[in-house]
DNA sequence: GCCAAAACCGAAAGGCTTTAGATTTACCGG
DNA sequence: CCGGTAAATCTAAAGCCTTTCGGTTTTGGC
């Protein structure tokens, strides 16, 4: 058959295939990608480094949508504040693939740079320099943390739970619209506010 | 050869041994589980509910040096934090695994009574039923995706920092040793501060 | 002593990842 | 216009994996 005129594969392709795939199935493999693009399985290695590397696409991907603009905002907390938001939406928008993507964390360059910006936010905010990233690092935990519990379906819980643990069941009733949510608000706000106390605490003795 | 006087295969040796193997090599597969006992591949589909049941049972064992009695501790908020830490403690043991068994969240019987258990600590405590799960959930992700970050390798930041993003590496060698357990110990000290928060608060409306 | 159940083996189907060489075609420089 | 190199694809195959199925021997209860 030789080299089409036109390419069926290229690297955006694959990653668009792959993760369609994803969000249908919650899993892909290299020859369901390369059927749904019309060409044999080996083809896809000449554009991909292996199926690793098509899951590092998706990270990419995935992560592409969280957005730089939110580390512009002042006061530094709600820059942090929309940054967490945006990084956890990017994830809750392919719930299917956080198990695929989660295994290692986002390493991209594109969100290296946002890493390096917000320490700038942080160290301009008055941090210390040895606080930044042990806060970072909790955030971004956060935010991990949620997606994850994005991914496990609510019925986990459910079906469980109302025989032997009588309590735990009674409180899901009581809070089961939007649980995942509005335990990464309580997260959220938690981190927040021991933030702004840590600042508080480092400017008051900073100038006495 | 047929049946054998003593049995090469059992739940708990296969267990065992898929654990073992995970620590090493950090994934495991049917094939290698069975070589290492000692017998063919499909013996083990006797005892075990397929590779996925095998990983169940990984995700059991892990949790089950979760320690129970924490929940017992007094105040509240005691037993929420060594509760966290027993949690954490028992992934960190396991570091390896970690990404196998992070794909869905432990459900099994042992921990289920564990969550009935800090539902009714938190219900002692005056808190509110509808604010229960939302707390309860936020401090999971917490100890979740902290147990994630302690499955990332800490070369994954250090290789790729130090051209392109000056302010991150400078950060992280502020901070390089522990970094994991530090970020570990600013979301929980958050987390306990903002519980202690809504409860004072919540107490204060109730009896003005 | 008999017989069902238990525990294992052997074999095989079907899927996956990855590599290697062969084949045809596109594109560029002369 | 033509020829050669590099690109894109195919075919083929090795070597893993998961899972199922039927056959074989042994155990343990009745």
């Amino acid at each position: 058959m030789g080299r089409p005129r036109t390419p069926l594969l290229d690297r955006e392709r694959i990653a668009t295939t792959a993760l369609d795939i994803v969000d249908e199935r919650g899993d892909f493999s290299v020859p369901q990608v390369a059927k749904r693009l019309g060409a044999q399985t080996g083809s896809v290695y000449h554009h991909v480094d292996g199926r690793d590397g098509i899951v590092e696409l998706l990270r990419e991907r995935v992560a592409s949508v969280i957005d730089p603009a939110t580390l512009d905002l002042r006061p530094w907390d709600a820059a942090l504040e929309a940054w967490a938001r945006s990084y956890r939406a990017a994830f809750a928008a392919h719930p299917k693939a956080i198990p695929l993507l989660m295994t290692s964390p986002v390493r991209a360059p594109r969100v290296l740079e946002q890493y390096e910006r917000a320490v700038t936010v942080l160290l301009d905010a008055g941090f210390a320099p040895a606080e930044v990233m042990p806060l970072l690092t909790a955030l971004e935990n956060l935010v991990l943390g949620s997606a994850l519990d994005l991914a496990a379906p609510e019925t986990m819980w459910e079906l469980t739970a109302s025989a032997t643990t009588p309590r735990l069941a009674e409180a899901l009733s009581a809070s089961s619209e939007g649980r995942a949510d509005r335990a990464f608000e309580v997260g959220l706000t938690a981190f927040l506010a021991h933030a702004r106390e840590l600042r508080a605490r480092a400017q008051r003795s900073a100038t006495p």
